[in-house]
DNA sequence: CCCTGGTCACAT
DNA sequence: TGTGACCAGGGC
């Protein structure tokens, strides 16, 4: 067993396969799959993950594997063949999808150092070098001196080095002991000259905490001294100094209240007995926990990881964009504290490191996080949660274009484990499955402390424009906006900025101020009084005259958060608002703090956008208004509906979840859109009825599942033709059955100055689809590789952009 | 003849 | 993905 099949880290298809390599006798015991190593590829040193080993190979010259990057496998047998399946499943690179399933850390970084060969001597190299052995490639660019030094190295007087580093940082601090015994302490003491205080009293202290080890910042705080005093203490051999690693720990300053398991309603034991019971029978079934928001979720889960880590079993808990729900974090810590790890976006490098390695090491039995927590490298798991299934950020867009839900099951089947899906207003897909029979439906439809829901208001914004209002506050919202100022409630306000954004627009001729890149419209930004473009980051100074008809009429159009906010200081100047949108809450942790603020009643209202409607859950809350709620409704994507429904009722929840009665008020210039007209009944059944109805003459999923090729290139003649040829070559291999749509211009035509084309799949059963899709990537693969074309398939694709 | 820039196949 | 090999074209 002296030979290692392995993947390399170069994305491209020409290497997606096993490259065999030869393990050097010192590694034999060492490497083993799933493991990292270094090894020689062409000219260059690059990372491989280590697949089998094996005995022969059917290539006889087999170079050597450098040295492996780990001393044990970061991806287990499981995971392995996982990747394998995810693969096949999405069409993915092999190493996309083994690189999406470690942390961001584990990647290499790879460096170029041209080096100087001892004993070579000329004027040249003296002068390229001067005094250093070594030049750092990128250096050498700058200062323009790469072809001098590539020269030196063809005549052999220097050599290109390759470098393979690991971005994975593990922290240290360093640890003061004292190997003293008790009796040489105070002789060691009593040596010291008159003068070393500050030695004596780091002496002292070793003496008071006998066989202690302490950070070395530690006891120079706790003793008033210095590095240097340590330092000089050292050298006398009279301390001893040790590097010991440690975890960066996000949540290191929080104190978390311990909490007990709640009493169960009815209703929570009805739900959660087959769960329990699925647990108990390690059977992989999955179960579509839907409950209306404030009816006690998050309890089952609770209870169900309780049991789970009872039986010896381990939890994996999704919560879309966690870094927005502290709440989440807060609950699943108070309640299995040390045991749980958390993995997030919101986490440094370094951090997310720390906590998946708290998994590998067994050190914790749960863990909370985002999409790609589904990869949490457990052996042995006994349920799986994913929490607001209808989510969209469970689906990742880019390669490997899986959705959580589908790794989720697949891994419950491994592991024969339950699978929990819990929403309020679960995706359709998920929902029909549940009618199916395919997944077991649970159905929770009270609140807890059977509080009533909020008392919804649909405001026809039409109407108020003909009364004459042209505030973007409706007469009902306002006053009852007003009356929760008067009564020290709180109140939350959506902007639904979904699909719509702040631009520019001259007022005579309707220019649009758009990138130059990119076929969208550039999006204003007031705090640096500039347009920016969402894709390709291009900023330009907002103009004065415009510049296709230089009309002076040129201006911001379109509501952000900010505008609102001024507003409401102009109509209520007594209210304290807290605005939480992009701006506001790109630094890290400035999402938590303004949350905090608000719990703490610092503001009266809460103004943002869609992150605003989850999971927060106030007392003090009693009023939800959404200023608009149609803007998601006319984005060119078959879920738009769909997310407008989830939307609206998500946000409504956030009304009265405790004492205080709730009421909701949602501004549209639809009201007799069925998805507002039933948001606001807060009636996910007859919805799911309707839009099934739209979905079946549509032949959208669930009734025909979807794949989405988009093909992008600088060129638009050669997108546009590299796509009808795809879309010919379909045609003519799928079944009558199937639909076949393009090309068609993508919703957004170009982007960073790529055109962009497209070809939808609808279809039912279609047996042979990846294959041929696989042939189309292979046809392609040169032209993808040379000529800067891109072929993007999205086996199922959750945002039609 | 040497340099440049472009294209291409290859990597175990 | 990055490299070296190969080739064509231009300057000297």
């Amino acid at each position: 067993m002296n030979i290692a099949s392995v993947i390399v880290d170069i994305p491209s298809m020409q290497v997606d396969k096993m490259f065999d390599y030869l393990i050097p006798e010192k590694w034999k015991e060492t490497i083993q799959p799933g493991m990292r190593v270094i090894v020689p590829f062409g000219p260059r040193k690059i990372q491989g993950y280590v697949i089998q080993i094996k005995q022969e190979s059917q290539f006889n010259k087999l170079r050597e594997i450098i040295e492996p990057q780990d001393l044990l496998p970061v991806l287990n047998e499981e995971l392995l063949e996982l990747g394998n399946w995810l693969t096949s499943e999405t069409l993915c690179l092999k190493i996309s999808a083994y690189q999406a399933m470690l942390p961001a850390a584990m990647k290499a970084k790879y460096e170029k150092i041209i080096r100087r060969l001892d004993g070579s001597q000329n004027d040249v190299l003296d002068k390229l070098f001067g005094a250093k052995e070594e030049i750092d490639w990128q250096e050498a660019e700058t200062r323009n001196i790469l072809a001098d030094l590539q020269r030196e190295v063809k005549k052999g007087t220097a050599e290109v080095v390759y470098v393979v580093k690991n971005k994975a940082k593990k922290k240290t601090v360093r640890i003061i002991s004292c190997p003293l015994s008790h009796s040489d302490l105070i002789t060691a003491i009593d040596s010291l000259s008159k003068r070393a205080m500050k030695q004596k009293d780091i002496l002292q202290f070793f003496l008071e905490h006998p066989n202690t080890k302490i950070a070395a910042t530690d006891l120079i705080q706790q003793t008033a001294t210095s590095q240097s005093t340590i330092k000089a203490l050292i050298q006398k051999g009279q301390l001893r100094e040790t590097q010991e690693e440690m975890y960066r720990d996000p949540y290191e300053d929080r104190i978390f209240q311990q909490t007990a398991p709640l009493k169960l309603t009815d209703e929570q034991k009805t739900a959660i007995s087959p769960i329990l019971q699925s647990i108990k029978d390690r059977k992989s079934e999955t179960f579509l926990l839907y409950g209306v928001t404030g009816s006690g979720k998050t309890e089952i889960y609770l209870q169900s990881i309780q049991r789970v880590i009872e039986e010896g079993k381990e939890a994996i808990v999704l919560v879309p964009e966690i870094s927005l729900t502290p709440q989440m974090v807060n609950r699943f810590k108070s309640r299995f504290g040390k045991d749980v790890a958390v993995l997030h976006s919101g986490l440094s490098v370094g951090e997310k490191y720390d906590e998946w390695r708290k998994i590998v090491r067994k050190e914790a039995k749960v863990v909370v996080g985002a999409r790609s927590a589904i990869f949490a490298p457990f052996e042995n798991i006994g349920i799986i949660i994913i929490d607001e299934e209808h989510e969209n950020s469970y689906k990742q867009e880019d390669n490997p274009r899986y959705h959580a839900r589908d790794v989720a099951i697949y891994r419950s089947k491994r592991h024969q484990c339950p699978v929990i899906l819990g929403s309020a207003t679960p995706a359709l897909e998920s929902f029909a499955r549940a009618q199916k029979g395919v997944y077991t439906l649970l159905t929770m439809s009270k609140r807890m402390n059977n509080h009533e829901l909020p008392h919804v208001s649909i405001v026809d914004m039409r109407e108020e424009l003909r009364k004459g209002n042209r505030s973007m506050f409706s007469e009902e919202l306002f006053t009852k906006l007003r009356e929760r100022i008067e009564k020290k409630e709180q109140t939350v306000l959506l902007l639904n900025k979904r699909g719509h954004s702040s631009f520019v627009m001259c007022r005579d001729c309707g220019y649009v101020l758009q990138c130059p890149n990119c076929d969208i419209s550039l999006t204003y930004h007031r705090h640096t009084n500039q347009m920016r473009c969402h894709y390709c980051g291009f900023e330009t100074y907002v103009p004065n005259t415009c510049p296709e008809c230089q009309s002076e009429h040129i201006r911001y159009f379109g509501t952000g958060t900010q505008k609102v906010e001024e507003e409401l200081g102009k109509l209520l100047p007594e209210a304290r608002v807290i605005r939480m949108d992009v701006d506001t809450t790109s630094r890290k942790g400035a999402h938590e703090k303004l949350l905090k603020a608000f719990e703490d009643g610092e503001a009266d209202i809460l103004l943002g956008t869609q992150m605003i409607a989850k999971g927060l859950d106030f007392p003090n809350i009693t009023l939800v208004g959404v200023l608009n709620a149609d803007t998601s409704l006319h984005l060119p994507d078959f879920r738009a509906s769909e997310k407008t429904f989830q939307l609206l009722t998500q946000v409504s929840g956030r009304a009265g979840r405790h004492e205080l009665t709730g009421e909701v008020v949602i501004q549209t210039y639809t009201p007799e859109h069925y998805s507002i007209e039933l948001a606001g009944k807060q009636n996910y059944d007859n919805f799911y009825r309707q839009e099934m109805v739209m979905r079946k003459m549509g032949l959208y999923p669930p009734f025909y599942y979807l794949t989405l090729i988009t093909i992008s290139h600088e060129n638009l003649m050669k997108t546009i033709s590299v796509t009808d040829k795809i879309t010919s070559f379909l045609k003519s291999r799928l079944s009558e059955q199937t639909t076949v749509l393009g090309p068609a211009s993508s919703p957004i035509p170009r982007i960073k100055n790529r055109y962009r084309y497209q070809c939808l799949i609808k279809y039912k059963r279609e047996p042979n689809l990846k294959e041929t899709l696989q042939m189309i990537l292979e046809h392609y693969q040169q032209q993808i590789a040379s000529e800067g074309l891109s072929i993007a398939i999205d086996m199922n694709p959750f945002i039609m952009m």
